[in-house]
DNA sequence: AATTGTGAACCTCTTCACAGCT
DNA sequence: AGCTGTGAAGAGGTTCACAATT
């Protein structure tokens, strides 16, 4: 197995890295030990030569004339993507969709560990959800010094949104993922990912509508 | 305002423009009229070049020396994306956060109406959420011919994933935007998208490893 | 003076095609 | 024979730079 000079990964190939590992994680339970390029690629809509590529940045995991063993292609995503460490997670926001995802059980399956939870409103706060005490967010700066939390999770409604973003900008927090349909963009310090419910129904509905003319066109 | 040639719009470009309508929903409510690429282009990381170019794949909506009035954009954006239109859409799987997204109220805000709502447990079907009745996820078929409901949302666990797939597959729904970690593929007749948390929160684990290697570089 | 809209240049990503290994 | 890994070709997306317009 070689190692390749640092070079950028494309946003594309990132995601197709979480894609192989849902995938694989899916074949291993099923009890497939060996994979090839064009039968991973055959379950996800890609071509096997993308598959390979995307592989080859990082070095060679694969056996030829035989294919990938399943169990070392996740471990190789695995240390890739750097889940292997376990990573603490705050939510920002204890409503209905921050309780939800306060409350998912699987995430004990995964990398990540939630490790606590802010609101403004005085009836949650000192509660738990899940076993995890929601503090006042106003405390955010505090509670993330001393437990090291690497990512917040934003579910606040909208119009709290550029109020609590100033206080993750200005706590030791590495990264925000953000639920709302507010745009954030982050800075040098604070890494930024936006996943608005809403606008992936707005991308839906114009590829519908293309998808549409598409069929009338050659009807 | 002139009309393109129909022409295959990317993925990075269908995710900005439902960006700009955030970013610009948010200037029309601070009360600003016009915007310029420039303002708009520092405000969500990205150049002032791509907000043209983007526009210019489906028309000119701007003034030279002037640049964009706002509500004018807003619209543009929203005839393009269809979403003038209002469009059904249906929950299928009434856990938390499936009922977090039934009881977002804000969704009335927007062109998709919550139309009804599916799962499978004896317990929750027949009761209302947020006035949608949940029916059994078997009537999935039926429901949806009565009401036409072109956009599901797959909130389900896991394990049940493959079994209500192949419901939705065969009932008469367009589009599915699939929140659980199981990758699907759509087919001619299905669209899917999928948005899953915990892949997303693995890109932000590689993008901070990075960012980090890059900062070490640096000194 | 300011800003759009756009062809051309540039750069990045994807696909091809095949040498090389099992 | 089957499949990977990869350089090269091809396709597609982004940025540049400037003519056109207000």
């Amino acid at each position: 197995m070689k190692k390749k000079k640092s070079q950028t990964i494309s946003e594309s190939t990132l995601k197709r890295l979480a894609d192989y590992l849902c995938v694989l994680r899916y074949l291993d339970d099923q009890g497939m030990e060996t994979v090839s390029s064009s039968v991973l690629s055959s379950m996800m809509n890609i071509t096997d030569s993308q598959i390979r590529k995307d592989l080859s940045y990082f070095g060679s995991f694969g056996k030829k004339g035989v294919g990938y063993n399943v169990k070392a292609f996740i471990e190789a995503i695995e240390k890739i993507m750097n889940l292997n460490e376990k990573h603490n997670v705050c939510i920002v926001g204890v409503g209905r969709l921050g309780s939800a995802l306060l409350n998912y059980k699987r995430i004990k399956e995964t990398p990540f560990n939630i490790v606590a939870a802010f609101d403004n409103d005085k009836k949650k706060i000192g509660k738990k959800i899940g076993n995890i005490t929601v503090h006042n967010i106003e405390s955010i700066d505090e509670v993330c010094g001393n437990i090291k939390c690497e990512i917040a999770v934003l579910t606040v409604p909208s119009y709290v949104v550029h109020d609590v973003y100033a206080r993750i900008v200005k706590a030791p927090i590495a990264s925000l993922l953000n639920f709302t349909p507010i745009i954030l963009t982050g800075n040098d310090d604070l890494l930024v990912r936006n996943m608005d419910f809403v606008s992936e129904l707005k991308i839906i509905s114009y590829l519908l509508k293309e998808k549409d003319n598409a069929d009338k066109g050659k009807g």
